[in-house]
DNA sequence: CGGAAAATTGAGTACTCTCAACCAGCGTGG
DNA sequence: CCACGCTGGTTGAGAGTACTCAATTTTCCG
């Protein structure tokens, strides 16, 4: 809508299609009218190609930019005083990676590429603007926030309170899950980007230990698991081993009336 | 603004000074007008006194409110399958304990008092449709969920990476920070409203071996700790026991512009 | 085909856990 | 006023999950 017909300098780089999965995402939880999707497809975003492990955010850098993982995958880390480094979040294509910049002014973590990817960034400024005229577009990004401290919180349960077993259960369940709601990928086999040593670091063990406890799991028969493929043989065993409930999810959150 | 003069009903029953902590808290990163102030304080909070260990958030069930901090401490936890508990966070007076509760339709942790409390609860939709009206609160309420989550990402650090006289130095100095940024204590003298047991809990660690830990840090003479009151001896030597940098707090937010 | 990255295996270690008993503080009641 | 009982804190000893170090094999990719 209003003239994107004579200024199609910037976002001509985008094609509306790239995105569909934003969108078949949001509206699980945020019906967008045409309108709406028409003018977040128009906001200046800015398309680019970005080798694996590059940096998409880094800690103590001021932040300005949103930025849309459209394919391949990134993780979310820190690094603490001894040089380990933890995994906080891993984001799937369709996914925004870091919203929180709408309003932080400084990054307080890291977000690198775990493969070849494509992204479109966006001013955060275009976002809050949007977000200011379209309320239905305003709630869908705030979901995605409420959704990514969520996950957060689960993160913490894990590595907290769940055994090794427990914990690389878990964490495939919940990567399994949310591919499949993206629809990027088809039960019960997924694009696994992750390698050992970044799975340890994301479920808080060792590469060794990480190692061992995926035998175990595919040894009895829950999962199979190479060359960046995970096949989830049995899913009510894995989601068992993992004491895996989809609740944090939110995959299908109520909507409040909105306001 | 429009007609609050006439409907004093529910509102009465609130002395507006209990804000007091939670605005001086949002000055910090959300300059808000006297107008703002008083269009906040005249939604239909209600007061209510709550004992320790009283619900206040019960994982699965339906939201449909918002809590305030008046006074008193709460916790946020998870159970898991063994029985275990999580806690994810600690909250101190002041501050809301589940403004997540605007979006989403369902609780997916819980949140229990940890000593005697006084809460004040607001209708979700009326906080919801009093940041539509006032931006500048709009923004202080999302920055506390921002700001939420990025305590969250930190803990999952905590736990997943570093070792327990570690994890426990960190959490203290994040609670006397927060506490002293909240002007609810003074340094170097905190009130401490964990037992040993819960502090377990939101560390990953055992009661024992939290137990043992902290007498480490006693005796080396970086904190006194009895009786709920928690002193920092040497703040520098805690800091760096705890690999401990604020920056994850976000207390002094760049204003982003206004949007 | 060769080199680097990733995965796997082995053996010894240690941080943290488990179990269990005991102590201390404190509010209640006889 | 002191006994009682409960909660929270402390101590001891033994066990185990996960770690460390190091070598080896496999896979990936140019």
């Amino acid at each position: 809508m209003r003239r994107c017909n004579d200024a199609p300098k910037r976002h001509n780089l985008i094609d509306p299609s790239l995105f569909t999965l934003l969108f078949r995402r949001w509206d699980r939880h945020s019906a967008l009218s045409k309108e709406e999707r028409e003018a977040f497809s128009a906001l200046p975003f800015v398309r680019k190609t970005l080798p694996k492990d590059a940096y998409l955010v880094e800690e103590g850098r001021p932040t300005s930019e949103c930025t849309l993982l459209l394919q391949g995958f990134a993780y979310r880390h820190k690094l603490v005083h001894d040089g380990a480094r933890q995994i906080i979040s891993i984001h799937i294509p369709g996914e925004f990676i870091d919203l929180q910049h709408l309003m932080l002014a400084t990054a307080d973590h890291n977000v690198q590429t775990l493969s070849k990817t494509e992204i479109a960034s966006v001013p955060a400024a275009a976002l809050r603007d949007i977000g200011a005229r379209y309320p239905a577009l305003q709630r869908a990004i705030w979901l995605d926030l409420l959704i990514d401290a969520s996950i957060f919180r689960e993160w913490v349960v894990n590595v907290g309170r769940r055994d090794a077993r427990t914990r690389i259960a878990h964490l495939l369940c919940e990567l399994a899950l949310r591919l499949d709601a993206s629809g990027t990928d088809t039960s019960p086999t997924y694009e696994f980007p992750l390698t050992q040593d970044q799975l340890a670091d994301a479920t808080g063990l060792t590469p060794v230990h990480t190692n061992r406890t995926l035998q175990s799991l595919r040894k009895d028969g829950l999962i199979a698991l190479s060359s960046s493929r995970l096949t989830v043989l049995d899913w009510d065993a894995l989601r068992d081993a993992g004491d895996f409930s989809e609740r944090y999810l939110h995959h299908a959150v109520r909507h409040p009336g909105r306001s």
